[in-house]
DNA sequence: ATGGCGAGAATTGAATTCAATCACAGCAGG
DNA sequence: CCTGCTGTGATTGAATTCAATTCTCGCCAT
């Protein structure tokens, strides 16, 4: 059962091979993690839906002993809820909680933004450009969701920080759910404020003006915030 | 092997016993976490000091899979550092890093404390005026910074929140060394203007001014920020 | 004396195994 | 017909065991 230390493509997998890719020891956790955390960002798993952790552990190729680990992982971030002895489900929010989300959110994200914004390279400003052109042309639900948060995410690219851009990462992901269920509203009603407020940014960044873009950026989700309180019904389910 | 299903003292205990208490099944990890913070934030472990798995399991009357989760659960509020196959540190923070932390209390605590300010019993804001009290004729380091966390921590009490106030706790904790550092050279610096700022919360509080309470909390995280930012040689060990 | 190298020890990572708890179906009684 | 209880199966929690990696310390060459 000796396993030769990584050879680059020949002989069997040192460890664990999945999707035919290498992988290092002492990753297994983070791995499964990262997997698990795109499947519930990407809606294959519906908030309340329970968690197995055999069925996980199967499917990873691995034991449940870092499939615990990646479940601890995805609790701390908030996308998972764990009760002692009885199971582990996907996190889910009431009204009044994502209202919470969306205020720190609102707080936050502007000094993030203003960490950003002077280390932004041009390059990435027009790609902001493009972003936030490509979604008010966007007919598609999904590829808005992915566009909207690409275009954020990216505006706080040049931000280096340990704990603020960590924080605004699950803000995003624990509301992601929620976000895609109100587009598909907000859609219907075509309210454009979302791309006037996108577009406003873009030129801000372009001024560099750091005190316009926050400003901008924090009206930006308080006005979402309240378009989200206003549809209540989106958390029934 | 089969135990008695927990009777109250008679027997041996069910799981294991520490401190002689009784304890549940599927809890160990959290409980191993909880006192792993406890001896950090109390200073017996430094920042940058090793944690060895064995010896904190060995402590604890368990093994090492426990003392990984509550690892993890450490590491994900940024006290300890983990490096796959390497080991655990307790982490540390350069100048700047504190900075950033403080800059997210001075956006957070305030809306934090908006949540309590009216929820929050009289008899709360006796006990808020009490610790005020004492912190001024407090002589002593360690009793000041037990004194000013818990004042703080209590006005908040009343707030009902699910991230917002555990975004806080972590960063109370993950600065909590060197709020220690800088408490003894202030001291020494003879400045009363902490005080005033805890008499002016405790007065906005009893009048029920969130606004009020909201402009002198930032003001004060914020006094503290440029302190510690005055004293950069906090940081070097 | 100092820096690179290698073997052994120490430490961490993960699979397996066993124990404890919980969920749920079926049944007795009101 | 509904309510509450009990036993069985499923699921999770933790100890043990084994494998992989890294750290340490002594050795040697320069």
């Amino acid at each position: 059962m000796a396993s030769s230390t990584a050879g680059a493509l020949s002989g069997a997998a040192p460890l664990t091979a999945v999707n035919g890719a290498f992988l290092p020891h002492g990753e297994a956790g983070a791995r499964i993690a990262a997997a698990l955390r795109e499947e519930i960002l990407g809606g294959a798993y519906q908030p309340g839906e329970r968690i197995r952790q055999q069925e996980l552990a199967g499917r990873h190729g691995a034991s449940r002993v870092p499939v615990r680990e990646a479940l601890r992982i995805l609790e701390a971030e908030g996308l998972v809820t764990i009760v002692a002895n009885a199971g582990s489900w996907v996190s889910r929010l009431s009204a009044q909680e994502c209202t919470e989300l969306y205020q720190l959110r609102e707080r936050l994200e502007p000094l993030l933004l203003s960490y950003s914004v002077a280390a932004l390279p041009a390059g990435v400003i027009e790609r902001l450009q493009g972003l936030a052109d490509a979604m008010q042309r966007s007919a598609d639900v999904e590829e808005f969701i992915r566009l909207d948060r690409t275009f954020h995410l990216l505006s706080y690219s040049a931000a280096a920080t340990i704990m603020l851009g960590d924080t605004i990462s699950r803000l995003w992901n624990r509301t992601q759910h929620y976000r895609r269920a109100y587009t598909r509203m907000f859609r219907a009603e075509r309210d454009d404020s979302v791309h006037y407020d996108h577009q406003l940014l873009v030129v801000a960044l372009r001024n560099r003006d750091t005190d316009d873009a926050e400003r901008v950026l924090a009206a930006h989700i308080r006005r979402t915030r309240l378009a989200l309180a206003r549809h209540p019904e989106i958390f029934d389910a």
